[in-house]
DNA sequence: CTGCAGATTGACTGGTCAGTCAATCGCTGG
DNA sequence: CCAGCGATTGACTGACCAGTCAATCTGCAG
């Protein structure tokens, strides 16, 4: 499927950065073809020489950067740390990773994530994996006694993704403010929220009534 | 905008009874109004006699529900419960409106609620509303001593909402069960997991240890 | 200098559909 | 029985756009 050419890596690259700046700002379906290519500075016919169609630009984009969260994910787990820090690292990186490029994880989220129904299985698979990986962690998590047992991990992770999703998803329609305290806030809060739960201990909960 | 005439409320409603099975089957950019008229049983162009425009019918199928949640989740908060059953209660509605219509369902969630750029801010501000009762359910909580003080009501609502909407994503394109035992195992569970957290109190911890 | 191969160009084609509209239907009241 | 009006029909139009392709360019190898 359209390996790059041995010479000029540069067009193709110019190609696929213009795409994240439209599908971003227009949303993959609103924009055409040729708003990428003069988007890139380049001639319509060329879009098609890298790449076999439209949504094979959008597949490449996401494919390319979502491995790259599989990869971390699974790198975390690897650690030896506490299931709550590896969890907070997770979120930690998928934050970053939305204030480092916040287009190309909107076309990410908007465009694939929660668009899964129009481009098929294809991408089901792969954003399953991530819930996999976060399962992982909750279920070592589970087996040393610091999660409960009742929650089955798959469920804990889907919770947890979810969670993160909404918030990233917040940002990105400007219904949360995006400012690098929030951002760092969040990390913690969500990590409090779903590990610890929204609920009051016995101890806290006399703490606040008295 | 298309008020319903006097007479024959019927075909009006096979239209968008038919709109929902087409547009949950095909979903809404990949169908035709002609499947709609044709699933309805009516002719083509008596689609544009009752809706402005195809998007006009699925804003109408999405407000038509969502304010039937709207006004559910306040009810709900209006009643004298714990808030832990308040939100369970809320858990339950969506869930159960998921069982009963997931045609309805699954278009208003995959096409409107997790495709809010395509249709811009309009739903944006109804989405906002669900998130702002469930955020005033947790704000009494909070106000009550029972709910964390650390955690803003929104902040909780959205991880609350987002993980029932990654629930229902997986009932939706079938990576999770779809059995009667498991819509209501998971009303309990998401608000364990919620409200209660995955991590195990000291006591518990040992428990499981030992 | 020549010729090939891959890079680049952009005009053009083919198909798709949302939305229009003029014609017909069928009820209702006079 | 007729006139009038909303309900209903479906052929048609106009716009849009993904993808094609033949022509041109560029750089390098022989």
């Amino acid at each position: 499927m359209s390996a790059a050419p041995k010479k000029a890596p540069d067009k193709r690259r110019m190609i696929l950065d213009a795409a994240v700046r439209v599908f971003a700002r227009q949303g993959f379906h609103h924009c055409r073809v040729s708003d990428v290519a003069d988007e890139a500075g380049v001639a319509y016919g060329l879009v098609y020489h890298y790449f076999d169609s439209k949504e094979e630009i959008l597949n490449t984009l996401f494919l390319e950067r979502w491995q790259i969260m599989l990869d971390a994910i699974g790198e975390i787990d690897a650690r030896d740390l506490p299931s709550r820090d590896k969890l907070r690292s997770v979120a930690g990186f998928i934050i970053d990773s939305y204030r480092h490029d916040p287009d190309l994880m909107k076309v990410i989220i908007v465009e694939v994530t929660r668009a899964a129904n129009s481009f098929g299985a294809l991408h089901l698979d792969e954003i399953r994996k991530a819930y996999e990986g976060i399962a992982r962690i909750v279920e070592s998590a589970r087996e040393e006694g610091s999660f409960k047992s009742g929650i089955p991990s798959e469920f804990a992770a889907m919770c947890f993704y979810g969670a993160i999703e909404q918030l990233l998803t917040g940002w990105i329609f400007e219904v949360l403010p995006r400012t690098d305290e929030e951002f760092e806030r969040s990390k913690d809060l969500i990590v409090e929220a779903i590990c610890g739960g929204l609920e009051n201990g016995a101890a806290d909960q006399l703490a606040a009534s008295g």
